[in-house]
DNA sequence: GTCTATAAGGAGATAGAC
DNA sequence: GTCTATCTCCTTATAGAC
């Protein structure tokens, strides 16, 4: 995230208000309570944002312009392409990592909460957060395939069968306040792709 | 659901605080807004409930005395169980359409939406609301195993991997209001059981 | 850019008549 | 069991001084 694109107080309101969502909700979070917290007044606020709903807007826009690439593929791990059960075990967990991380986690949360209230915001959708993984994932799969690595399924079935379940365990753990919580993620996780890989392995 | 426990007036103020907390989520949905379109004033609301969050836990209460097993297993479904594929198709069947119903998708958009402000509820978890799904197909597994049906993989891991990725899909499409959508969702269902099939079968 | 003061309205909940 | 009337508090947002 590019913390010098706004002032201090601006991006401190911005992490207040993301914070404050993740745990009330949006509707429960109140100007008053984010005033409070990064120690200004209610008033001071419309001078940076002109609505509480700008301030939402402002946070899906922050998120959605991170790539979640670059992330998850570095370059260490297409080191290990030829190792591919290596190479799927690295990949997962450098997603759990990056869907660990704290502001991560309060906007994957923001997101299930939000998404039923605001119908239509596809950036405020599951499908909208895993279309740039699916993607990728789909790319590698259809490389293992070409290099007879893996059986020639379907690679968009393939795709959403490795995120789709990856997803759910890290939603599914997101709820306990714990931060041991993400032992038993990387524990499922692991499950999850040794499953995975004896499913499509030639 | 049993119609006949409640009175009247106090089933349609369940009924339509469960419509209005899956649309708008429970802090955004009032009691004013509810006695409305029950047709009486705010204070009749307070002759069946104590307050706003015991409607809350009188709808959490309803839906956490229902069985799911009843519903996905029918009889006419065991009859299949020779035909492994078919059943898991079936099976899978009977679960999206348990799922399609309009009082249980209501259901899952407030357990998505307030299982963040309501930490530590373990009935409004994904984890709650899957549990019996999982220890019926944790059973199933375990039986076919026995039977040398599919391969000896840890019976956990099988129900997860089964349960997991059915529940995502129908989490995924469930903030459209447009109903063929269950079109879509089927479709998945099928791909994911066919993925499946291919993963366990001997 | 932050403050005080205030507007205007909606929230949950209660008292007491019928 | 439902009504009218009301209480108290909190909400978002604006006006204008500094």
């Amino acid at each position: 995230m590019n913390k010098m694109k706004f002032s201090n107080t601006k991006q401190q309101i911005l992490s207040v208000a993301l914070d404050f969502f993740s745990r009330h909700g949006y509707s429960s979070a109140s100007i008053r309570q984010i005033a409070r917290e990064v120690g200004i007044r209610e008033s001071a606020i419309y001078n940076h944002f002109k609505s509480k709903d700008d301030i939402f807007m402002a946070i899906l826009a922050e998120f959605n312009s991170r790539a979640i690439g670059k992330h998850v593929l570095s370059d260490d791990l297409l080191d290990d392409l030829g190792e591919p059960e290596k190479f799927l075990k690295n990949f997962a967990g450098k997603l759990i990592d990056y869907w660990n991380k704290p502001e991560e986690r309060k906007f994957i949360r923001v997101l299930l909460m939000e998404q039923f209230t605001r119908v239509g915001q596809k950036e405020l959708s599951i499908t909208g957060y895993l279309n740039e993984l699916r993607s990728i994932c789909k790319l590698i799969f259809e490389e293992m395939i070409k290099n007879n690595i893996i059986k020639n399924f379907d690679s968009v079935t393939l795709a959403d069968e490795f995120t789709g379940l990856l997803f759910l365990i890290r939603s599914e753990l997101m709820a306990g306040e714990k931060t041991d919580n993400i032992t038993l993620v990387r524990e499922l996780m692991e499950k999850h792709v040794g499953f995975f890989w004896n499913a499509v392995k030639l």
